[in-house]
This record gives structure tokens, sequence and C-alpha cells, in this order.
DNA sequence: CGCAGGAGGACAAAGATACTCCTGAAATCT
DNA sequence: AGATTTCAGGAGTATCTTTGTCCTCCTGCG
């Protein structure tokens, strides 16, 4: 459904949004996210391009989520890895009227619910509804 | 979104659906979905596979949708290529309750929604919206 | 300064997906 | 039967995504 990269960055940005002000390393990201240890690093790489978190070197460095929980939907960080494609022209790429054909209508049209379903989740939903099950499966 | 092998299955089912009776070559709707003509021949052998389309060989064969567009929704067609990837359990693999976490959760439930739009949209509702724009673009 | 903990970038291997080619088999027509 | 049309299936190629390895550079601290 969407790409395995844009699921991992889902779940480092959960683990930041859960340990704020405090920076975390790519390994211990890796780790907690079980996301193989160097492909985590080109994620967060691709977040922190994106703008949503920021990285420090040194010791005691790491990555930080740079906006709080509450701007931070889901749709940010799936956009920050890999937009959803939106069907905007006809693929076959047959002249004709401005809009789509029905089939492709109707493509796009879920595209666009589940962007819609996307950006109205923000991080801070997630982690307030704690109640229930924490945000990423610990439970024991 | 959805893997271009179904978007190739798609597209060749509603050429199917407007050509009732009469089957089409490979070949043929290689051409009109625009689909390479190899890979063409592949994917409607998934179909056939599946039990949506049937195929005769000889002069005069090719492929016929088996059932009446009615019954034939866009979930039917993304099915019998590539399932919807559904989240059933957490994807870390950890132990925990029986329900997803609020991530997972969210997602799958972004994929159920998916899932229920396409299938509610069958071939025939495609082909009826024709009085707008039929069902592949062409338009000149 | 020098060291250790961290990010960042340039490859290369493994897997999946999209696509091609080649050869065989069935049906139809003469 | 033989030729032609069209499906069936497998092997091989290209490309992309995912993952792994190695090396460099930056930064805080003693």
């Amino acid at each position: 459904m969407i790409p395995k990269t844009a699921e991992y960055a889902l779940r480092a940005v959960v683990i930041l949004a859960r340990a704020p002000g405090r920076p975390l390393s790519a390994d211990a990201l890796a780790e907690s996210t079980q996301v193989p240890r160097r492909y985590a690093h080109k994620v967060l790489q691709a977040l922190v391009r994106a703008g949503l978190v920021g990285s420090h070197s040194g010791p005691g460095g790491g990555y930080t989520l740079l906006r709080s929980p509450e701007d931070v939907s889901i749709l940010d960080v799936v956009s920050a890895i890999e937009p959803i494609p939106r069907i905007r022209r006809c693929p076959l790429g047959l002249k004709g009227h401005t809009s789509l054909c029905p089939l492709h209508r109707q493509l796009d049209d879920a595209a666009a619910q589940t962007e819609k379903a996307f950006a109205q989740v923000t991080l801070a939903q997630l982690l307030n509804q704690s109640h229930s099950v924490p945000p990423l499966c610990e439970v024991k």
C-alpha cells in the first residue's frame, strides 16, 4: 500500500515524538523501530531533507523532531518519503477532455481518500490513543 | 498506489466489457490498452487463472469476459492480480494485544477504505458513466 | 589536540517488479 | 494433413527498491 520506506519513517517519527527534546541516534532508532540499521540512516536523512526532523553530530547528538506532534500528520511523513501518486492526466496519453475517464477517476478518488485520511491524523493523536494500545505495539 | 500490473488488468477488463461476446486477441488488447505487447499476455493469463476472463485459441479466438460487467468490481480485478495488503498483526512482530497499535490501525484503516471503494464500483458502472467521458479517455 | 560518538555519502548485493524473447500447443480453415 | 492464428509457459533482461559495507567528515569532551 505505502512503500516500506514510508512505514519505517512513520515508526521513526513516532518514536521521536515519544522522546521530546532528547536526541536519538540512528542506531537507537533502528533498534526500536526494527528497521535495518543502515537503511534507517537513509530514511532519517530523507526526513531531515524534508525538514521534519533535525540532526546533530557528535556525542549526545542524533535526530530530533523539529515540529510539535500536533503539527505533523501522517501525510506529512509519508509525503516526505514519497508522495501519494495522484492521477492528473490520462495515463494512456490519449488526448481528450480535461477530466479523467471513469476508471482513472475512481483510482484517483481512492488515492485522494487515503490522502485525506492520512492528513487528518497527527502524531499527537497517535500518542494520545495510548490508553488503548501504546503507539508501536510495545506491550509485553 | 496500485501496482502497474493491476492498472493494466483494469484497462484490459474495461475494454473486454465494451466488446461483449466478441473475443479480443492479446495483441489487440495490448494496443488499445497501451500495454507492452508481451506483458499484456502475462497480465491476461493472470486474469484467466483468476477465472475472470476466458481464453480461446485459434483463429477468431482471444479473451472474453466470463462474468457480466455488473458482477465484476474493481476490487475483483485488482485482487486477481495482487490483493491489497492488509495489516493484521503488528509488523514489528512484537507480542501484545490482539488489536493493532494506533499507527498501524490508521494504516490498515486506509487500506480498508480503498478496498471498500474498489468493491463498490463495478465495470458496468464505469461503462455507464460514458455520458461524461468514455471509459478509457478515448476522446478525439 | 586527540579521541569517541555520531551523521552522511558512495558504492555493491539481494529481491521484487516490469518487461522481452523463444518455443510449444491448441483450434480453425482450407 | 498442413498452414495460420492465437494462447501458454518458461527463461532471460532491465530497473527499482531494500539492505549491507566501507570510508569520510563533523562535533563535543577530556
